[in-house]
DNA sequence: ACAGTGACAACAT
DNA sequence: TATGTTGCCACTG
């Protein structure tokens, strides 16, 4: 299969530690591109369509927000957020307006040395 | 090749 | 605060 931005962004995603949480936004940052911050969102919404591949059935995407610390994905009405039930057994506080506090739960990030990891080893198709 | 699509984000009301 | 608008971008058929 072909390496690219999606692959990267799984990277990163799979470094968020349990209990933390940051932003589609603040992911395209750290891969240098931060006008992505919709296609973060975009490339998380494709692992809908890969459960079957065991390669991304771990991936934790429930600790992707947006940049208001708020869940992004919509649940059917009267229906349960899926995404904050997750964050809470992890130890995240979810309100019940679906927001996090970032001043509490926002992961710090990756280091450069980090990034370059991720970088060499998933390489965007130029 | 190109228009359409979204789990975004910043800004303007 | 709450909507609405606009710019963005990678991927898809």
């Amino acid at each position: 299969m072909t390496i690219n931005f999606y692959e990267q962004v799984y990277a990163v995603v799979r470094r968020i530690p349990r209990g933390k949480v940051t932003s589609y936004g603040r992911i395209a940052a750290m891969l240098g591109r931060p006008q992505a911050a919709r296609a973060v969102g975009y490339a998380l919404n494709a692992l809908r369509d890969k459960q079957d591949d065991p390669a991304y059935q771990n991936i934790p995407w429930q600790r992707v927000v947006n940049s208001q610390g708020r869940i992004s994905i919509v649940s059917p009405d009267n229906s349960p957020n899926r995404q904050a039930q997750l964050l809470r057994e992890e130890g995240v506080e979810v309100s019940e307006h679906l927001k996090i506090d970032l001043d509490v739960y926002l992961w710090e990030g990756l280091h450069l040395l980090e990034i370059d990891d991720i970088q060499s080893g998933s390489r965007l198709v130029d």
